[in-house]
DNA sequence: TTCCAGGCAATAC
DNA sequence: GTATTGCATGGA
């Protein structure tokens, strides 16, 4: 008998530690185990995000983190909180140019500055309301990934999120077939897991902080 | 210098 | 429906 997922989950915590995701920029608890970037981190503490304002940051912050590392998310992130740009409206004002300009250590900033104003106007509309999944993903630049990551970690909504990580590590441990599509796999953990948000969140986080470990013996 | 990082949309076949 | 390509910065 082979490993459960929930295994795997464990063994990653061992290794690991508790993740502390989603980094947040004005929280100043750090994770000492982190190898990258240290801020933001908050381990063991689920209780986020804590306002709107937060909840806002890890959105777009799930944008600006497509195909690019969050070292370089944090800068744009940084140069947006001197100019207050964090806020939905305040987005709404700013043209693409002046936006790309903040966000151009995060890369792709044409994309993401047209993509992070669609998602403000968006957001806006929902009125505090929890988006729908659909929702989002009719939203032009939000993918299923980056939704399923806004789902999760800003609105504490139990859905796995999928990366190229989890593709290739799981793949690779025999928990489904490589060319599994990215619905078929989030289905199938979503299903062999208890539906809590705690767990989904820690376990995305440990499974791309292993990724960056590159274990041998460990795909 | 090359390669990659917490993807997505558009286009080609 | 699946495969390929453009988008872009910064650090290793």
């Amino acid at each position: 008998m082979g490993k459960s997922l929930l295994d795997v989950y464990h063994e990653l915590y061992s290794l690991y530690g508790p993740q502390g995701w989603w980094p947040l920029l004005n929280h100043k608890g750090i994770n000492p185990t982190k190898t990258g970037s240290m801020r933001g981190y908050h381990p063991k503490d689920y209780d986020f995000p804590k306002n709107e304002r937060e909840k806002f940051e890890i959105c777009i912050g799930a944008i600006l983190a497509q195909n690019t590392n969050w070292v370089n998310v944090e800068k744009a992130l940084d140069n947006m909180q001197k100019e207050n740009a964090i806020d939905p409206k305040k987005m709404q004002k700013m043209d693409e140019k002046e936006l790309g300009l903040l966000i151009r250590p995060a890369g792709y900033f044409n994309q993401k500055a047209k993509k992070l104003k669609l998602f403000s106007k968006f957001f806006i509309e929902l009125e505090h309301r929890v988006p729908k999944r659909g929702e989002l993903l009719h939203t032009w630049g939000i993918g299923p990934e980056t939704a399923d990551s806004i789902l999760l970690y800003a609105y504490k909504e139990p859905i796995f999120v999928v990366d190229a990580y989890t593709k290739r590590i799981f793949s690779k441990m025999g928990f489904f077939e490589k060319g599994a599509k990215y619905e078929q796999i989030r289905e199938m953990f979503e299903k062999n897991l208890p539906k809590d948000y705690k767990l989904y969140q820690e376990f995305h986080a440990l499974i791309v902080e292993h990724a960056k470990n590159a274990v041998e013996n460990y795909p």
